[in-house]
DNA sequence: CGACAGTACATGCACACGCATCTAATGTCG
DNA sequence: CGACATTAGATGCGTGTGCATGTACTGTCG
């Protein structure tokens, strides 16, 4: 009997270490395909664009969503701290792509804006990362 | 016929952005759940046990494959520059949980080995570490 | 109305990262 | 052997990030 439960005991253990193996794993393949796609992008808009793959993000959240679009929406969208939007907006805006209005309905807080320089930059940069899309998640 | 061919045409576009737009999604997707996960890592692993995700993973690299290791190994192994590893471990280093050592037979390079110290602290965070993946990816 | 908690965004700060470059050691040819 | 390209790792530098905090504004409750 005693040997019986060391059998289930040892069983058990088996078990639950195959499933956590299982999920290291899955979390290493993750974090490769994060990391290689996330790169590509990063490397390939830079050169051919003058903007990171943030940047990016938050561009085509503004060109899509053709509406006044709220910093805090931002931050949800593009997967950054609070502080690291708004420094991403205010790179964005040295660069005139985007624009700060101010909300007359909640002067707290401020409505971004694409601009035409905005949508120019993210239509030539959208074929470019979908290109790298393409490559490396295809 | 001209109209047959922008019939054509116009399947073809749409079935290319329908791709794209999979494509896009699966990128959106990836970009999540790594965010979540590693932020969670992040977050957990320094608040228990004062390192971050990376540490872990070159820690976790070390202890597992019980050999000497070179700098070089690391930086295939944990997705970071070669500069980067390089900080890296001497962060570890600085806080005792691995040491450098001399490669005899190329001395430009350097074997990376982990301590009782830092064998004992990854043991502790392995724990942690395999908790939160449960909670994020399970 | 007036004080006080809560919210939206900006900013000081420390730190980790990538790129370019440096140093030291190793091949490799003539 | 000696010059030169190559490689492993360290480091200066600029930049992007998160955390903590600051500032301005809003909502709520006595």
């Amino acid at each position: 009997m005693c040997l019986h439960l060391m059998c289930v005991h040892a069983k058990l253990v088996a078990v639950s270490d195959v499933a956590e193996q299982g999920l290291v794993q899955e979390w290493h393949e993750l974090l490769a395909r994060y990391s290689a796609v996330f790169t590509a992008l990063e490397c390939r808009l830079q050169e051919r664009h003058g903007i990171g793959a943030n940047e990016f993000e938050a561009l085509e959240r503004l060109a899509t969503c053709d509406f006044k679009c709220r910093s805090a929406d931002l931050t949800g969208a593009i997967h950054l701290s609070q502080s690291a939007t708004s420094r991403l907006v205010a790179r964005l805006e040295k660069e005139g792509l985007v624009e700060r209005a101010l909300c007359e309905l909640d002067r707290r807080g401020i409505f971004v804006t694409i601009t035409d320089a905005g949508r120019e930059k993210y239509l030539a940069a959208k074929r470019t990362h979908r290109e790298v899309l393409t490559e490396t998640l295809g």
